[in-house]
DNA sequence: TCGATTCATTGACATGCATCAATAAATTCG
DNA sequence: CGAATTTATTGATGCATGTCAATGAATCGA
């Protein structure tokens, strides 16, 4: 049943000071005295798997989560039953930060696919950032990137059209696949249409025609859950909006 | 020309100790002695008039702003000349969080009506959050809170139509006036119907409708920018897009 | 104080995207 | 493996809200 095998659980026991994530994760900027420090709090996780929780709305706050592998999306749910997908979160990426005030979390975190998780226990972290003024400096910036990073949604949402959302969507996770030392033009896509959809505030039927007509114009080829994008160069102008006129035609607009 | 009187000059000599926001602001939470040491860090401004810019995108980051008195909007410019508003800070409420990771403003602050803010200077922040745990306590806190409150406005601009959204603004303009002990029932708009329809992702012209029909319906009385909210029940129901009936009369969509 | 500008309101009309519906393809599970 | 379920695609249609335009009201600036 078990999926665990010795490659990935070697993964797993990998200390701050050893993972390929350090530059992206908590330890960014940390000299290795400090970054040996916060690995001693630091608990590593067992594989969850797709479907798994790894904290549900209401759930008390024990601390905060760096994706080691796999990907996570976190979404409220409302009172009519609906939700909303607040994001996807991919390794290296923090997730829980929302929930320091509260004391409970805000979201719910759900297991896209087979993922592993860094848990920082909240208590110890704030300690310790007293202790080692450097990991202060980076939990201020990292919080601060988080809240600068939704001015960004801001502009999707309340101004963006369909094809613009969906560019930038694109755009986006092809940017953060390649920090990650992967491919930033062909990757696989964890989350459904129906929560990209729900993500960029669009109907999935939505996201299936757009997908379609990117396709069409060559711009990308998608099969399934495997995107490959050909324009790069055409997602940005869409996605900001610049007339998308490749240099051969005319916008719709001029019909 | 100059609106300072003798009142409001006093007003922005107080300390944090003396001011009536405390209990909102930064020193939340501290202890008399932690609140003296923050007091003197922090520098009063003069007062700002409206259209003057607390500061803009690109300048340089110095510290965060405490809202004392007044009105400010961020927003953030597009590629395209048009703005996206970010959001209205009222007294009580600090701004620039979001530029400690970059270094530099990502957003332009401006004011709405003659504002005093408190500015606390980042660098001596961070050192001073060293020496008063509570007070890094209190930073995680308030950056958390900004963070978790992001969901609402992905909510709001993601899943809810257009009377969702006024009613949404406004019954957050209502609490976040009761907080400050003034009135969650009849206040001062000071920002531009435009604005609002930028910040809520709609076009002016609904808002203006959207006034005029709450006003219709009994929920709110509106006179250019004072507002009444005479059913703030009404209101609630609609912004959680519960069936918007009151016990009276069926909505418009059974006719 | 008066003309110029900005802001708000209202109506007519257009359209982008949602919704509904049907089907197909993929995945799950007994 | 085959039935049931979920996910994706595509087409037809409708509606909420945007856009355009006209007018009036308020505010600003000289």
């Amino acid at each position: 049943m078990s999926k665990t095998t010795i490659v990935n659980f070697n993964d797993l026991k990998i200390a701050c000071e050893n993972c390929s994530l350090s530059r992206l994760c908590l330890p960014m900027g940390l000299e290795q005295s400090d970054i040996e420090r916060l690995d001693q709090i630091v608990s590593r996780s067992k594989p969850y798997h797709r479907n798994d929780y790894l904290f549900r709305e209401g759930d008390t706050f024990k601390g905060i989560y760096a994706v080691k592998t796999g990907s996570i999306k976190t979404y409220v749910s409302r009172e009519d039953g609906s939700d909303q997908v607040l994001g996807f979160h991919l390794p290296g990426e923090i997730i829980g930060l929302d929930a320091i005030e509260a004391g409970v979390h805000g979201c719910t975190a759900k297991i896209l696919e087979t993922t592993a998780v860094c848990l920082i226990p909240y208590e110890k972290l704030e300690k310790l950032s007293v202790e080692i003024p450097s990991l202060q400096h980076q939990m201020f910036r990292l919080m601060s990137r988080e809240i600068s990073n939704e001015s960004n949604m801001l502009i999707l949402l309340g101004k963006k059209n369909a094809d613009e959302r969906l560019a930038t969507f694109l755009l986006s996770l092809s940017q953060r696949y390649k920090q990650r030392g992967f491919s930033s033009q062909e990757f696989n896509l964890s989350m459904s249409r129906n929560e990209i959809g729900n993500y960029l505030g669009l109907a999935v039927e939505t996201i299936s025609r757009l997908f379609t007509r990117f396709q069409d114009e060559g711009i990308l080829k998608v099969e399934r859950k495997h995107v490959e994008l050909l324009d790069i160069e055409a997602l940005k102008r869409i996605s900001s909006h610049c007339s998308q006129n490749d240099s051969s035609s005319k916008s719709s607009a001029s019909i």
